[in-house]
DNA sequence: ACCTGAACACCGTTCAAGT
DNA sequence: ACCTGAACACCGTTCAAGT
Protein backbone atom coordinates (compact mmCIF):
# COMPACT_ATOMS: atom_id res chain seq x y z
CA UNK A 1 0.00 0.00 0.00
CA UNK A 2 1.27 3.82 -0.73
CA UNK A 3 4.19 5.54 -2.20
CA UNK A 4 5.23 3.47 -5.30
CA UNK A 5 6.86 5.65 -6.89
CA UNK A 6 6.52 4.12 -10.67
CA UNK A 7 5.62 7.63 -12.43
CA UNK A 8 5.76 11.15 -11.74
CA UNK A 9 2.79 13.22 -11.70
CA UNK A 10 3.01 14.42 -14.90
CA UNK A 11 3.52 10.70 -16.11
CA UNK A 12 0.58 10.05 -14.43
CA UNK A 13 -1.26 12.49 -15.99
CA UNK A 14 -0.56 11.80 -19.49
CA UNK A 15 -1.18 7.70 -19.06
CA UNK A 16 -4.06 8.14 -17.93
CA UNK A 17 -5.50 10.84 -20.54
CA UNK A 18 -3.93 8.47 -23.04
CA UNK A 19 -6.29 5.46 -21.33
CA UNK A 20 -9.54 7.85 -21.34
CA UNK A 21 -8.95 9.12 -24.89
CA UNK A 22 -8.57 5.70 -25.99
CA UNK A 23 -12.16 4.69 -24.08
CA UNK A 24 -13.33 7.88 -25.14
CA UNK A 25 -12.42 6.57 -28.65
CA UNK A 26 -13.67 2.59 -28.78
CA UNK A 27 -16.80 3.69 -26.67
CA UNK A 28 -17.64 7.21 -26.93
CA UNK A 29 -18.07 9.76 -23.40
CA UNK A 30 -20.66 7.24 -21.83
CA UNK A 31 -18.03 4.55 -22.06
CA UNK A 32 -15.57 6.57 -20.18
CA UNK A 33 -15.57 5.89 -16.15
CA UNK A 34 -12.58 7.29 -13.28
CA UNK A 35 -12.58 3.71 -12.23
CA UNK A 36 -11.94 2.06 -15.57
CA UNK A 37 -9.24 4.79 -16.45
CA UNK A 38 -7.56 3.92 -12.73
CA UNK A 39 -7.94 0.04 -13.95
CA UNK A 40 -6.55 0.56 -17.11
CA UNK A 41 -3.05 2.19 -15.85
CA UNK A 42 -2.81 0.24 -13.23
CA UNK A 43 -3.51 2.72 -10.11
CA UNK A 44 -7.20 2.92 -8.16
CA UNK A 45 -9.48 5.78 -8.07
CA UNK A 46 -8.64 7.69 -6.03
CA UNK A 47 -4.85 8.25 -7.23
CA UNK A 48 -6.82 9.86 -10.57
CA UNK A 49 -7.69 12.36 -7.98
CA UNK A 50 -3.49 13.60 -7.41
CA UNK A 51 -3.72 14.87 -10.66
CA UNK A 52 -7.38 16.10 -11.71
CA UNK A 53 -9.79 17.96 -10.26
CA UNK A 54 -12.68 15.36 -10.94
CA UNK A 55 -13.89 13.83 -13.33
CA UNK A 56 -15.25 16.94 -15.64
CA UNK A 57 -11.85 18.22 -15.43
CA UNK A 58 -10.19 15.01 -16.94
CA UNK A 59 -12.63 14.72 -19.82
CA UNK A 60 -12.08 18.41 -20.24
CA UNK A 61 -8.25 17.37 -21.05
CA UNK A 62 -9.06 15.11 -22.98
CA UNK A 63 -11.37 17.13 -25.15
CA UNK A 64 -8.47 19.43 -25.34
CA UNK A 65 -5.73 17.04 -26.54
CA UNK A 66 -8.88 16.40 -29.40
CA UNK A 67 -9.06 19.98 -30.46
CA UNK A 68 -5.13 20.16 -30.84
CA UNK A 69 -5.01 17.28 -33.05
CA UNK A 70 -8.50 18.73 -34.85
CA UNK A 71 -6.39 21.88 -35.05
CA UNK A 72 -3.30 20.13 -36.22
CA UNK A 73 -5.18 18.49 -38.65
CA UNK A 74 -6.54 21.60 -40.51
CA UNK A 75 -3.38 23.36 -40.32
CA UNK A 76 -1.47 20.94 -42.11
CA UNK A 77 -3.95 21.13 -44.84
CA UNK A 78 -1.91 22.93 -47.30
CA UNK A 79 -3.87 25.65 -48.70
CA UNK A 80 -1.47 28.72 -49.21
CA UNK A 81 -1.30 27.55 -52.94
CA UNK A 82 -5.33 27.30 -53.52
CA UNK A 83 -7.79 29.71 -54.86
CA UNK A 84 -9.67 30.92 -51.35
CA UNK A 85 -12.52 29.32 -52.29
CA UNK A 86 -11.06 26.43 -52.90
CA UNK A 87 -8.87 26.44 -49.82
CA UNK A 88 -12.19 26.69 -47.61
CA UNK A 89 -13.30 23.55 -49.07
CA UNK A 90 -10.41 21.92 -48.55
CA UNK A 91 -10.71 23.28 -44.99
CA UNK A 92 -13.50 22.20 -44.63
CA UNK A 93 -13.49 18.53 -46.40
CA UNK A 94 -10.28 18.13 -43.53
CA UNK A 95 -12.52 19.10 -40.68
CA UNK A 96 -15.28 16.48 -42.08
CA UNK A 97 -13.00 14.03 -42.47
CA UNK A 98 -11.94 14.17 -39.20
CA UNK A 99 -15.57 13.68 -37.72
CA UNK A 100 -16.12 10.91 -39.93
CA UNK A 101 -13.25 9.07 -38.89
CA UNK A 102 -13.15 10.10 -35.00
CA UNK A 103 -16.66 10.13 -34.57
CA UNK A 104 -16.84 9.55 -30.95
CA UNK A 105 -13.57 11.92 -29.71
CA UNK A 106 -15.02 14.27 -31.57
CA UNK A 107 -18.69 14.36 -30.60
CA UNK A 108 -17.41 14.08 -26.69
CA UNK A 109 -15.82 17.26 -27.80
CA UNK A 110 -19.32 18.76 -27.64
CA UNK A 111 -21.52 16.25 -25.74
CA UNK A 112 -19.60 16.80 -22.79
CA UNK A 113 -21.09 19.77 -20.21
CA UNK A 114 -20.33 21.35 -17.40
CA UNK A 115 -22.28 21.36 -14.42
CA UNK A 116 -24.31 24.99 -14.01
CA UNK A 117 -22.68 27.77 -13.73
CA UNK A 118 -19.00 26.42 -14.42
CA UNK A 119 -17.02 27.87 -17.19
CA UNK A 120 -14.43 25.89 -19.42
CA UNK A 121 -10.73 26.92 -19.05
CA UNK A 122 -10.12 29.94 -21.38
CA UNK A 123 -7.70 27.33 -23.42
CA UNK A 124 -10.90 26.00 -24.59
CA UNK A 125 -11.86 28.84 -26.12
CA UNK A 126 -8.89 29.91 -27.45
CA UNK A 127 -8.57 26.82 -29.47
CA UNK A 128 -11.82 26.98 -30.82
CA UNK A 129 -11.07 30.37 -31.61
CA UNK A 130 -7.74 29.31 -33.48
CA UNK A 131 -9.81 27.24 -35.95
CA UNK A 132 -12.08 30.43 -37.15
CA UNK A 133 -9.03 31.98 -37.74
CA UNK A 134 -7.80 29.91 -40.39
CA UNK A 135 -11.62 29.85 -42.23
CA UNK A 136 -11.32 33.83 -41.44
CA UNK A 137 -7.76 33.76 -43.32
CA UNK A 138 -9.25 32.41 -46.51
CA UNK A 139 -12.72 34.66 -46.41
CA UNK A 140 -9.71 37.70 -46.45
CA UNK A 141 -8.21 36.44 -49.13
CA UNK A 142 -11.29 35.97 -50.86
CA UNK A 143 -12.76 39.32 -50.51
CA UNK A 144 -9.95 41.39 -48.96
CA UNK A 145 -11.83 45.00 -49.50
CA UNK A 146 -14.75 43.89 -47.27
CA UNK A 147 -13.89 44.97 -43.47
CA UNK A 148 -12.44 42.46 -41.12
CA UNK A 149 -15.46 42.93 -39.03
CA UNK A 150 -17.36 40.90 -42.20
CA UNK A 151 -14.95 38.06 -41.90
CA UNK A 152 -15.20 37.30 -38.34
CA UNK A 153 -18.59 37.58 -38.76
CA UNK A 154 -18.88 35.17 -42.28
CA UNK A 155 -16.17 32.49 -40.41
CA UNK A 156 -18.27 31.67 -37.86
CA UNK A 157 -21.26 31.50 -39.79
CA UNK A 158 -20.04 29.05 -42.17
CA UNK A 159 -17.99 26.87 -39.95
CA UNK A 160 -20.85 26.77 -37.42
CA UNK A 161 -22.81 25.61 -40.06
CA UNK A 162 -20.27 22.90 -41.17
CA UNK A 163 -19.88 22.08 -37.43
CA UNK A 164 -23.82 21.97 -37.21
CA UNK A 165 -24.05 19.68 -40.41
CA UNK A 166 -21.92 17.00 -39.32
CA UNK A 167 -23.26 17.08 -35.89
CA UNK A 168 -27.14 16.06 -37.44
CA UNK A 169 -25.02 13.76 -40.21
CA UNK A 170 -23.31 12.31 -37.58
CA UNK A 171 -26.54 11.94 -35.18
CA UNK A 172 -28.15 9.89 -38.56
CA UNK A 173 -30.89 12.60 -37.37
CA UNK A 174 -30.01 14.18 -41.21
CA UNK A 175 -29.96 10.66 -43.36
CA UNK A 176 -33.71 9.84 -42.22
CA UNK A 177 -34.86 12.80 -44.50
CA UNK A 178 -33.95 12.05 -47.70
CA UNK A 179 -30.45 10.31 -47.94
CA UNK A 180 -28.41 13.41 -48.83
CA UNK A 181 -24.46 12.44 -47.72
CA UNK A 182 -22.68 15.19 -44.85
CA UNK A 183 -20.46 16.08 -47.69
CA UNK A 184 -23.27 16.72 -50.02
CA UNK A 185 -24.84 19.34 -48.25
CA UNK A 186 -21.71 21.35 -46.63
CA UNK A 187 -21.06 21.24 -50.52
CA UNK A 188 -23.98 22.84 -50.69
CA UNK A 189 -23.88 25.14 -47.27
CA UNK A 190 -20.25 26.10 -49.21
CA UNK A 191 -21.41 27.24 -52.79
CA UNK A 192 -24.28 28.98 -51.30
CA UNK A 193 -22.66 31.03 -48.58
CA UNK A 194 -19.38 31.69 -50.78
CA UNK A 195 -21.40 32.84 -53.70
CA UNK A 196 -23.90 35.51 -51.85
CA UNK A 197 -20.28 36.42 -49.45
CA UNK A 198 -18.38 37.24 -52.37
CA UNK A 199 -21.08 38.73 -54.80
CA UNK B 1 -47.15 -3.26 -0.58
CA UNK B 2 -48.53 -3.73 -4.88
CA UNK B 3 -51.54 -3.03 -6.88
CA UNK B 4 -52.53 0.59 -5.88
CA UNK B 5 -54.00 1.12 -9.76
CA UNK B 6 -54.45 5.17 -8.45
CA UNK B 7 -53.64 5.51 -12.38
CA UNK B 8 -53.75 3.77 -15.39
CA UNK B 9 -50.66 2.58 -17.49
CA UNK B 10 -50.88 5.36 -19.63
CA UNK B 11 -51.57 7.96 -16.78
CA UNK B 12 -48.50 6.64 -14.72
CA UNK B 13 -46.40 6.82 -18.56
CA UNK B 14 -47.81 10.56 -18.75
CA UNK B 15 -47.09 11.94 -15.48
CA UNK B 16 -43.44 9.92 -15.50
CA UNK B 17 -42.60 12.10 -18.66
CA UNK B 18 -43.71 15.39 -17.37
CA UNK B 19 -41.61 15.02 -14.29
CA UNK B 20 -38.54 13.80 -16.16
CA UNK B 21 -39.07 16.91 -18.92
CA UNK B 22 -39.55 19.49 -15.43
CA UNK B 23 -36.51 18.03 -14.38
CA UNK B 24 -34.61 18.45 -17.49
CA UNK B 25 -35.74 21.50 -18.13
CA UNK B 26 -34.47 22.82 -14.89
CA UNK B 27 -31.39 20.74 -14.15
CA UNK B 28 -30.63 19.17 -18.12
CA UNK B 29 -30.08 15.72 -19.17
CA UNK B 30 -27.21 14.91 -16.45
CA UNK B 31 -30.22 15.87 -13.54
CA UNK B 32 -32.57 13.37 -14.31
CA UNK B 33 -32.57 9.65 -13.14
CA UNK B 34 -34.52 7.46 -13.31
CA UNK B 35 -35.08 7.43 -9.64
CA UNK B 36 -35.85 10.77 -8.98
CA UNK B 37 -38.40 10.66 -11.87
CA UNK B 38 -40.14 8.05 -9.19
CA UNK B 39 -40.13 9.46 -6.56
CA UNK B 40 -41.79 12.91 -7.99
CA UNK B 41 -44.57 10.82 -8.70
CA UNK B 42 -44.85 8.55 -5.92
CA UNK B 43 -43.68 5.50 -7.06
CA UNK B 44 -40.59 3.44 -6.85
CA UNK B 45 -37.77 3.16 -9.67
CA UNK B 46 -39.03 -0.35 -10.68
CA UNK B 47 -42.74 0.67 -11.83
CA UNK B 48 -40.82 2.78 -14.49
CA UNK B 49 -40.40 -0.15 -15.95
CA UNK B 50 -43.35 -1.21 -16.41
CA UNK B 51 -44.11 1.58 -19.33
CA UNK B 52 -40.56 2.19 -20.33
CA UNK B 53 -38.56 -0.43 -21.86
CA UNK B 54 -35.69 1.39 -20.04
CA UNK B 55 -33.73 4.14 -19.39
CA UNK B 56 -33.33 5.76 -23.13
CA UNK B 57 -36.42 4.60 -24.06
CA UNK B 58 -37.94 7.45 -21.35
CA UNK B 59 -35.47 9.98 -22.12
CA UNK B 60 -36.69 9.97 -25.99
CA UNK B 61 -40.38 10.21 -25.53
CA UNK B 62 -38.82 13.16 -23.75
CA UNK B 63 -37.42 14.72 -26.42
CA UNK B 64 -40.09 13.41 -28.73
CA UNK B 65 -42.70 15.77 -27.01
CA UNK B 66 -40.02 18.77 -26.99
CA UNK B 67 -39.91 17.83 -31.09
CA UNK B 68 -43.61 18.22 -31.08
CA UNK B 69 -43.43 21.63 -29.15
CA UNK B 70 -40.47 22.24 -31.16
CA UNK B 71 -42.37 21.81 -34.44
CA UNK B 72 -45.68 23.57 -33.15
CA UNK B 73 -43.59 26.77 -32.59
CA UNK B 74 -42.40 26.58 -36.09
CA UNK B 75 -45.75 25.79 -37.64
CA UNK B 76 -47.36 28.63 -35.77
CA UNK B 77 -45.43 30.87 -37.34
CA UNK B 78 -47.62 32.67 -40.08
CA UNK B 79 -45.67 32.54 -42.83
CA UNK B 80 -47.61 32.45 -45.56
CA UNK B 81 -48.42 36.08 -46.20
CA UNK B 82 -44.54 36.70 -46.36
CA UNK B 83 -41.95 36.76 -49.36
CA UNK B 84 -40.06 33.59 -48.62
CA UNK B 85 -37.00 34.98 -47.82
CA UNK B 86 -38.64 36.46 -44.92
CA UNK B 87 -40.55 33.68 -44.18
CA UNK B 88 -37.39 31.61 -43.44
CA UNK B 89 -35.87 34.26 -41.62
CA UNK B 90 -39.42 34.02 -39.56
CA UNK B 91 -38.62 30.46 -39.00
CA UNK B 92 -35.23 30.84 -38.26
CA UNK B 93 -35.89 33.14 -35.63
CA UNK B 94 -39.17 30.93 -34.09
CA UNK B 95 -36.43 28.14 -34.11
CA UNK B 96 -33.74 30.22 -32.09
CA UNK B 97 -36.07 31.42 -29.82
CA UNK B 98 -36.96 28.41 -28.88
CA UNK B 99 -33.30 27.15 -28.03
CA UNK B 100 -32.64 30.47 -25.83
CA UNK B 101 -36.10 29.79 -23.95
CA UNK B 102 -35.99 26.22 -23.45
CA UNK B 103 -32.13 25.45 -23.96
CA UNK B 104 -31.99 22.47 -21.75
CA UNK B 105 -34.95 20.67 -23.31
CA UNK B 106 -33.56 22.30 -26.85
CA UNK B 107 -29.99 20.32 -26.21
CA UNK B 108 -31.29 17.39 -24.73
CA UNK B 109 -32.52 15.86 -28.23
CA UNK B 110 -29.03 16.25 -29.27
CA UNK B 111 -27.31 15.00 -26.49
CA UNK B 112 -28.98 11.97 -25.71
CA UNK B 113 -27.47 8.92 -27.41
CA UNK B 114 -28.11 5.72 -27.99
CA UNK B 115 -26.05 2.49 -27.41
CA UNK B 116 -23.86 1.71 -30.37
CA UNK B 117 -26.04 0.17 -33.08
CA UNK B 118 -29.27 0.65 -31.65
CA UNK B 119 -30.98 3.00 -33.77
CA UNK B 120 -33.43 6.08 -33.01
CA UNK B 121 -37.36 4.83 -33.56
CA UNK B 122 -38.64 6.41 -36.77
CA UNK B 123 -41.06 8.96 -34.94
CA UNK B 124 -38.10 10.51 -34.02
CA UNK B 125 -36.76 10.93 -37.73
CA UNK B 126 -40.13 11.74 -39.04
CA UNK B 127 -40.73 14.51 -36.43
CA UNK B 128 -37.19 16.07 -37.77
CA UNK B 129 -38.27 15.74 -41.43
CA UNK B 130 -41.33 17.77 -40.94
CA UNK B 131 -39.47 20.38 -39.68
CA UNK B 132 -37.24 20.49 -42.53
CA UNK B 133 -40.22 20.18 -45.06
CA UNK B 134 -41.44 23.42 -43.19
CA UNK B 135 -38.03 25.52 -44.84
CA UNK B 136 -38.30 23.25 -47.86
CA UNK B 137 -41.62 24.65 -48.93
CA UNK B 138 -40.06 28.60 -48.34
CA UNK B 139 -37.79 27.32 -50.69
CA UNK B 140 -39.78 26.20 -53.40
CA UNK B 141 -41.63 29.40 -53.41
CA UNK B 142 -38.29 31.08 -53.50
CA UNK B 143 -37.11 29.67 -56.46
CA UNK B 144 -40.03 27.93 -57.86
CA UNK B 145 -37.85 26.80 -61.29
CA UNK B 146 -35.49 25.24 -59.80
CA UNK B 147 -35.51 21.40 -59.31
CA UNK B 148 -37.43 19.80 -55.87
CA UNK B 149 -33.45 17.88 -55.51
CA UNK B 150 -31.92 21.28 -55.00
CA UNK B 151 -34.68 22.64 -52.32
CA UNK B 152 -34.22 19.54 -50.37
CA UNK B 153 -30.61 19.77 -49.91
CA UNK B 154 -30.59 23.19 -49.27
CA UNK B 155 -33.06 23.20 -46.62
CA UNK B 156 -31.08 20.76 -44.80
CA UNK B 157 -28.29 22.79 -45.51
CA UNK B 158 -29.85 25.65 -44.15
CA UNK B 159 -31.34 24.50 -41.50
CA UNK B 160 -28.25 22.46 -39.99
CA UNK B 161 -26.70 25.85 -39.98
CA UNK B 162 -28.62 27.06 -38.27
CA UNK B 163 -28.47 24.39 -36.22
CA UNK B 164 -25.21 24.81 -35.44
CA UNK B 165 -24.84 28.41 -34.76
CA UNK B 166 -27.42 27.27 -32.10
CA UNK B 167 -25.24 24.65 -30.49
CA UNK B 168 -22.41 26.21 -30.11
CA UNK B 169 -23.42 29.50 -29.30
CA UNK B 170 -25.28 27.79 -26.38
CA UNK B 171 -22.25 25.75 -25.11
CA UNK B 172 -20.52 29.46 -25.09
CA UNK B 173 -17.92 27.92 -27.62
CA UNK B 174 -18.51 30.89 -29.90
CA UNK B 175 -19.12 33.61 -27.89
CA UNK B 176 -15.55 33.01 -26.58
CA UNK B 177 -14.42 34.03 -30.11
CA UNK B 178 -15.59 37.45 -30.09
CA UNK B 179 -18.88 38.21 -29.33
CA UNK B 180 -21.32 38.27 -31.78
CA UNK B 181 -24.67 37.03 -30.99
CA UNK B 182 -26.28 34.15 -32.14
CA UNK B 183 -28.97 35.67 -34.00
CA UNK B 184 -25.89 38.62 -36.01
CA UNK B 185 -24.43 34.99 -36.94
CA UNK B 186 -27.36 33.07 -38.10
CA UNK B 187 -28.30 36.55 -40.15
CA UNK B 188 -25.12 36.56 -41.97
CA UNK B 189 -25.67 32.69 -42.53
CA UNK B 190 -29.19 33.32 -44.22
CA UNK B 191 -28.82 36.60 -46.29
CA UNK B 192 -25.36 35.01 -47.52
CA UNK B 193 -26.93 31.81 -48.46
CA UNK B 194 -30.28 33.17 -49.82
CA UNK B 195 -28.29 35.41 -52.25
CA UNK B 196 -26.23 32.72 -53.32
CA UNK B 197 -29.51 29.95 -53.79
CA UNK B 198 -31.66 32.99 -55.27
CA UNK B 199 -28.93 34.01 -57.74
C1' DA C 1 4.51 12.53 -0.49
C1' DC C 2 2.31 8.90 -2.70
C1' DC C 3 -1.20 5.47 -3.01
C1' DT C 4 -4.61 2.20 -1.27
C1' DG C 5 -8.90 0.41 0.42
C1' DA C 6 -12.94 1.24 2.24
C1' DA C 7 -16.75 4.10 2.81
C1' DC C 8 -20.53 7.20 1.19
C1' DA C 9 -24.21 8.53 -1.60
C1' DC C 10 -25.60 7.85 -5.73
C1' DC C 11 -26.76 5.21 -10.46
C1' DG C 12 -29.89 1.60 -14.03
C1' DT C 13 -31.96 -2.79 -13.97
C1' DT C 14 -34.14 -7.07 -12.33
C1' DC C 15 -37.26 -9.83 -9.87
C1' DA C 16 -39.23 -12.57 -5.96
C1' DA C 17 -42.71 -11.58 -3.02
C1' DG C 18 -46.85 -9.40 -1.53
C1' DT C 19 -51.86 -7.69 -2.48
C1' DA D 1 -52.05 -7.43 -12.75
C1' DC D 2 -49.82 -4.02 -10.25
C1' DC D 3 -46.24 -2.39 -7.30
C1' DT D 4 -42.69 -2.74 -3.74
C1' DG D 5 -38.30 -3.57 -1.59
C1' DA D 6 -34.23 -5.49 -1.86
C1' DA D 7 -30.47 -6.96 -4.45
C1' DC D 8 -26.83 -6.48 -8.06
C1' DA D 9 -23.25 -4.28 -10.41
C1' DC D 10 -22.01 -0.16 -11.31
C1' DC D 11 -20.94 5.22 -10.58
C1' DG D 12 -17.86 9.93 -8.60
C1' DT D 13 -15.66 11.52 -4.56
C1' DT D 14 -13.36 11.59 -0.05
C1' DC D 15 -10.11 10.36 3.29
C1' DA D 16 -7.93 7.75 7.20
C1' DA D 17 -4.36 4.73 7.21
C1' DG D 18 -0.19 2.68 5.62
C1' DT D 19 4.73 3.07 3.50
Amino acid sequence: MGRRNEHTREELRQIALEAAEELVATHGLVGVSARKVASRIGYTVGSLYMVFRNFDDLILQVNERTLDALHARLADTVVEQLPPATAIRALANSYIAFALAEPNRWLAIYQHRLPRGEAVPTSFGEKVARMFDLVQQQLMRLCPQRPTHDSTLAARALWSGIHGVCILGLDQKLEVVGGHSIEAVTGSLLDQYLAGFSQ
